[in-house]
DNA sequence: CCGTGTTTTCAATCATTTCTGAAAATTCGG
DNA sequence: CCGAATTTTCAGAAATGATTGAAAACACGG
């Protein structure tokens, strides 16, 4: 590995937390180089830095164009391809959770809905079923809230994330001055 | 493996999602039979059903017991333990993100601090720690909006979630209307 | 304590995934 | 079109991780 200290650290700390989360450890390292890089790099300067073969870049990058987390460009008068990050982590968060989502979360709601939609055939069929729907139901209010706050505008996002939880403790202030005589809410006041 | 067909489907898919997020593919088939289960099972019992060896079952059942996914019951006047999944969906996600959390990101947040404290020995150095920096912003934002909302009653939670980017559009409006020239003030209004 | 039923450990095996080198395909300036 | 530079593919090697069976350790009722 050719890199200054610093920067081999955080690639090896990534290429350990990228195999954690699935990716090839090459991989995780790969984007790590990109994304600490003050300019945009080809190939070969991967496989100079990281002592890896050539292949295995090849194979790496176009990993990480399938997940969108990568930008190809091209430098007039040169034949190679360069590769940068986004410059904005937000972004790259966006684009990494929005990837995931559609790879995993998105088939693992229509398998519950799917599976849902069965008739049970015994007992232990019909209690299976009913713990897909309680695990359903949190998952789609959950990927509800997420459609909903994808949209925002970065500035928007931090702004919201910056309020927490303080929203609900005013709504929380709220429904006990008006003490809602209604359902479940305002059932604990231990 | 000896399990209803629906049961079995959904077994089978939570194995792939485990393996594809760095669980083994058994880690997550014993979890998805204990959680459609409808009473604690034993180790034999898992065996049984899911065909793989004793020593296996052993090994997964420790690692969700590290990942404390799983409870563990008695029944008196039998030697053998059960275990079981807590009922409820909210509380597990709770629990798996708060240890992924603890190996993941809290990790990653120390060893970027810890890369940023260390003096640059060249531009690429610098430029490696600016760019440390602004992943760093993002990730301690999101980290502090979690332990915020995590501390949340469940009822509270989804609350929250339902509101989604309501709130948001709410403060849009009355920035507009005031026209601030300030920064992030009026955040605080009860 | 003894014996039985149960769980855990561990070295060996098996399976999967990652990585490589060499060859094939592609691309583009001339 | 040609040929050099570059990228991709792919079959096999290497590495890693998962799984097993057998044996050890444990735990409890008698």
């Amino acid at each position: 590995m050719n890199l200054p200290p610093i920067v081999q650290s955080f690639v090896l700390h990534f290429g350990e937390m990228g195999s954690r989360w699935g990716i090839a450890r090459t991989v995780g390292q790969i984007y790590a180089v990109l994304f600490v890089s003050a300019e945009p790099l080809c190939a070969d300067d991967l496989v100079d830095r990281l002592g890896i073969s050539r292949s295995n870049v090849s194979i790496g990058l176009k990993e990480l164009q399938s997940w969108n987390l990568v930008r190809l460009r091209h430098v007039p008068g040169d034949r190679r391809e360069f590769f940068s990050t986004p410059d904005d982590v937000w972004a790259i968060l966006r684009t990494l959770v929005q990837e995931r989502k559609k790879r995993e979360v998105d088939p693992t709601l229509s398998v519950l809905r799917d599976l849902l939609l069965q008739s049970p055939q015994s007992d232990a069929e019909a209690h299976a079923q009913a713990r897909m729907r309680d695990m359903l139901a949190p998952m789609e209010l959950l990927t509800k809230w997420y459609d909903d706050v994808e949209r925002l505008e970065t500035e928007r996002l931090i702004q919201l994330l910056g309020l927490g939880a303080t929203i609900v403790k005013a709504l929380d202030a709220k429904d006990r001055l008006f003490a809602l005589p209604g359902r479940k809410a305002a059932a604990k006041t231990s």
